[in-house]
DNA sequence: TCTAAGTTCGGAAACGCTTCCGAAAACCAA
DNA sequence: TTGGTTTTCGGAAGCGTTTCCGAACTTAGA
């Protein structure tokens, strides 16, 4: 078998295999035009016995394409960013890109990924999963010269996968609000890693606008902004539970919030949902898990979407579209209307 | 100014600048023997002043690294999984290098990604991360002809970082023993996609073999296998309390599972853990946040330190070596003494 | 001052691929 | 059959580096 000095198989010895030049093997395996169908498939046949894939870096340098797409991602380890991660990635996967991953964790993180740029000339797209992005970073991301969609977070800038959050906020104020629940507190999460997170605003708006078509007047005692996470959510119940009036019914703007929520209220000594109602955000698995009513968003299948919306653009075939994806309320064991006593 | 015709400054351009010859210019850069301290500082001026970087895939052709490595990942939705990718992702990503993700969710693209292996011709290492690499897919991963670390699962094949999970079994078994348990179960869980899971095992034997040592049978009626995953767990723990003798204490091989036994039992009317204690495994976020007792292990720190191990075998400097990480039980509020009527 | 050894640097050949351009071959209608 | 189209394919020029090899130049020892 004659191999290239490098030990791997090249482009050359499948040329040579199926009896073609080099040009047309390279034709026949990138699916150009120019190759009758029986040419192409003796090549192809070739490329498959001899196991040969194509050397990205050679494939790139020449003016190809470098089959990468990266993946920008705040928190890896969180369920919400691997999930959709994982639905890309599946077909990304599936047409045969690779997925390069980038994480931009805290503040830190994000500067140097925005000025460094370590994507450059190495990807054919990128997918900015669940952040918003900055106009001045959109202009460094401008430099990458690919194409960009974001997935889970609404943006001016790219076409989008994703939930309206304004909708979700206000399917879950609704269903405690038609429980006949009246003070609702609201658990709002920031992320202090990311600043001006997306779907922070529309998810408070939704819970102003719902209690005020109510009339109902959300106290500034009922609204508690904590960094995002479940701890967080515990001490914030903690803080509700000290008012004077306590909440009937609590928002979170999280599931792992709510989770984190329920577990005070309970070690406080009250029954969920008998004393006080608690509803999250994303149907996380622990949501299941926990009993717990929440508003579902299909966060795989944003991931896909994301990706294939992504796809499309670098084929170049059709102009991208955005897509934003239906949320619906799962009702679980804690929310329930108020208790008779509480009602005002 | 004068540009190659891709745009970007190439090493031509500073090399011109400079005043010397490409050659000259890229040892230079690299920091090459051979180059006299002012022309090298003339060339990193030029370099500097024409902002000029690297292009990866032409120094890749040319006979050097990719600057990427790999990660073979099952389920990257999985907290587990995530977190250790974090990990790993850190230290790699503040070492310059990339990083490839690959998934191998199901058993078909298991046979995929060893068959055609993607990976090939892309990567300096690999990550195989939380999995038992069998002997003929070992062997077609010699094919990368790269360095290869297994992180979270103890393999003879490879280097490795985990942690030991007969020893988490054993603190897991043995704390519900201390408490007085006596009818212990355990909910042992398989992942259908993986067969032969490594962690199963030791941390079904532990539970055997301590609770010999205390001189009891573990009774078959008190072993239920089933799927991993929170609601396999809810199932487990239904069959559990169908038994003519329901066990006081569970013991859960993962967090999810325990939680979701925990629900069961609660719907059942049980206390938890008044009724029946419940210890889990992994220190999922999901343990605190609903207080439960569990064993800790450093996932994250198992990344990270994979990755190290990684980055040593690829610089090639001393032989790679394994860590087994100590695991840790946090005691919360799912276990307590078996209720005087339970005790036998 | 002359030779031998050591330094510094430039020329040029890869690396593996894509694509432009032109030639050969195949096809069609007249 | 012939001339003109349309396909199909090979030659060859890059893409931006690294590195081997040898030339030129510097230094040191005798």
């Amino acid at each position: 078998m004659s191999h290239s000095p490098s030990g791997q198989t090249t482009l050359v010895d499948v040329a040579r295999r199926a009896g073609v030049s080099l040009a047309t093997a390279s034709r026949a395996i990138n699916d150009s035009y120019g190759v009758s169908t029986k040419t192409r498939g003796r090549v192809l046949a070739a490329a498959e016995e001899l196991a040969y894939v194509v050397s990205p870096e050679a494939s790139r340098l020449a003016g190809g394409r470098t089959g990468r797409v990266g993946l920008v991602v705040p928190h890896i380890d969180r369920w919400f960013f691997g999930t959709l991660v994982a639905g890309a990635e599946g077909v990304l996967g599936d047409a045969g890109l690779d997925v390069l991953l980038f994480r931009v964790g805290d503040a830190d993180d994000r500067r140097d990924f925005f000025h460094r740029l370590p994507a450059r000339r190495k990807i054919d797209g990128l997918i900015v999963v669940g952040f918003p992005v900055l106009e001045a970073e959109r202009e460094r991301l401008d430099l990458l010269g690919v194409s960009i969609v974001s997935a889970g977070g609404q943006q001016e800038a790219y076409p989008y996968a994703c939930v309206d959050d304004y909708e979700v906020g206000t399917i879950a104020v609704t269903h405690l609000l038609n429980l006949g629940h009246r003070r609702i507190a609201m658990i709002e999460a920031i992320d202090p890693d990311q600043p001006g997170w997306p779907t922070l605003a529309p998810r408070s708006a939704a819970y102003h606008d719902a209690l005020d078509r109510a009339g109902i007047r959300s106290g500034p005692g009922l609204v508690c902004t904590v960094p995002w996470g479940g701890e967080a959510g515990a001490d914030a119940m903690a803080q509700l539970l000290s008012r004077a009036e306590p909440p009937t019914a609590v928002y979170a703007h999280s599931d792992e919030i709510a989770v984190g929520a329920i577990r005070t209220a309970r070690r406080a000594g009250l029954d969920v949902p008998g004393d006080i109602s608690v509803v999250g955000i994303d149907d996380h698995p622990i949501a299941a898990l926990t009993d717990l009513t929440t508003v579902a968003q299909p966060v795989r299948a944003i991931g896909e979407r994301a990706a294939a919306t992504l796809l499309e653009m670098i084929d170049g075939q059709h102009l991208p579209s955005s897509t934003t994806f239906p949320a619906k309320l799962v009702v679980r064991r804690s929310t329930a209307p108020p208790a008779v006593g509480a009602r005002d």
